[in-house]
DNA sequence: AACAATTACGGAATCCGTAAAAATT
DNA sequence: AATTTTTACGGATTCCGTAATTGTT
């Protein structure tokens, strides 16, 4: 078996080009990273390397294993952290979410015992529970697989506030449709909501923002419209803001504009899980009044 | 990052229970695996371990990681022959099928470049093709990637050979409903046309025969009907058997009989295999007459 | 002359095996 | 008494750094 830090080595190697920088950076010494490819050259029996007396250079065999060997390594990586992961998981309870809106029930019901993540995930979420990273998702589907339960938490609301002076501030609701072309301003970090708000918009552009005092800065000396939830009211941040007598909130009536939270776990964690459960439920349910 | 041999020790262990029999299948000594054990568990800072004088055993956390490190070390073992593989698709050419019918074919075309597979593939074709594990796939469906190219090479129409003194044997054609409730003898390896018959032909029971030999022996002494296509003939094996007298080949018309086969493959290597993609379509349609 | 890669040699770290000890069944 | 785990010690392997060599720009 191919020993790792040969491995680091070949992976270094491929990003900074000559011997001598790849050991720089990985505080070793020429000959050190000569013997290492060389040797890594005769365990794999192919040739990695082009070498002139004074040049050596990757063959496309050579960039092919390096690039292998990089999600290699990825991966082994990251495998003393899932671990630990794991056996926190066994007497902590981890959440994430795919939204900040079940994040911020869950702010109000204080307890030790549970570790919330406060990056919000993406991608494989029935991965995520089966390896254990997380023993409780908030995400806005329910999972469909025999060792999963999925528990609805409620409903979180997409409303838009516009400039006072706009005819569209004065409905009582608007549709995405209605909102075309237009610039709003958003948080970066809103999970699923990125993609609702740039899918169904024709034509908008969103002022990014992922420091949330240059948000608030912009907010203030501008009329761009920006975003809020049904929940945003329970953020004590947002509560201060709420008096902004500059715009109206007007609700969204697509349907993807009001998106269904569930609480996805494996089902041999239920029993743990199911009084956190309730009150998020309860939690929801007053948030939403 | 933790080292591969700690983890195989942890594998082992898992597999055999105690630390003695962990070190004889490994071929060191006790003493080897309890360190490396010690040493894992304070490298993760995670209890793998219930330990008593005479007696020690995983806990959930080890039996985690152990099954985590199953997987790691797959991948690596197959790091090496992953990369021997691209390096021979620099300069051979190597084809894999999931079916038995191209590579059929394939073998009329004697060319020593051309390194075929006689494993049948299956699974994510993609990944095959983009891991540079094969030059080019003889699939029954298009690839749909930008880096891919699909090439029709044409189709491959399935018929059963049924008694003669049945009233199904006297018929132009027949469907699989028709055949349903009967017991087929069939050659085990036969890639898609396997999940082909089994799901189409309502309560049917098949006989797999891994082995051809006693594959032909039953057939000879039984009536139990089996199944060839139109390029067996191709086959100098099959090319003997034609002769049955015992039975009449029918044609099955439902559309999942006659599946069309496509030459998969990296567009970038388009050059080097056309001219063997149009022998291939060539010798196919003299099959087809 | 400066730079890059390689080779040669000696030291240091790590890993392993043997032997002995401790504790249980 | 037989097993199983653990600790202690010495040897062997391997990996690394320094210094010197070769060849190119």
């Amino acid at each position: 078996m191919i020993d790792l830090y040969l491995l680091e080595e070949l992976v270094a190697f491929q990003k900074y080009g000559t011997l001598a920088q790849t050991a720089d950076h990985l505080a070793v010494t020429q000959p050190t990273v000569t013997r290492g490819m060389q040797k890594l050259e005769a365990e794999l029996g192919v040739q990695l390397f082009d070498r002139q007396p004074n040049k050596i250079s990757l063959t496309p065999t050579g960039e092919f294993a390096a690039k292998t060997a990089q999600t290699l390594l990825t991966e082994n990586k990251a495998f003393a952290s899932k671990i630990k992961q794991f056996n926190l998981s066994q007497t902590q309870i981890t959440i994430a979410a795919n939204a900040p809106g079940p994040l911020l029930i869950l702010k109000k019901i204080k307890n030790s015992a549970i570790k919330t993540n406060q990056q919000l995930i993406a991608g494989n979420y029935q991965q995520l529970l089966l390896n254990e990273q997380y023993t409780c998702l908030f995400i806005n589907q329910p999972l469909n697989n025999d060792k999963i339960a999925s528990i609805y938490l409620g409903s979180e609301n997409l409303e838009v506030h516009l400039n006072e002076f706009t005819e569209l501030a004065s409905r009582q609701q608007v549709s995405f449709s209605d909102l075309k072309n237009l610039t709003f301003l958003v948080v970066y970090d809103v999970g699923v909501w990125r993609q609702v708000i740039q899918d169904n918009i024709p034509g908008a552009k969103f002022l990014y923002q992922t420091d949330r005092g240059n948000f608030e800065e912009i907010r203030h000396n501008s009329i761009f419209p920006y975003f809020t939830t049904n929940l945003s009211a329970v953020d004590p941040i947002w509560q201060q803001r709420l008096n902004d007598n500059d715009r109206q909130a007007v609700p969204i009536k697509d349907p993807a504009a009001r998106q269904q939270f569930y609480a996805c776990f494996l089902k041999r964690n239920q029993k743990r899980l199911s009084p956190l459960i309730e009150q998020m439920q309860d939690q929801w349910a007053k948030a939403d009044e």
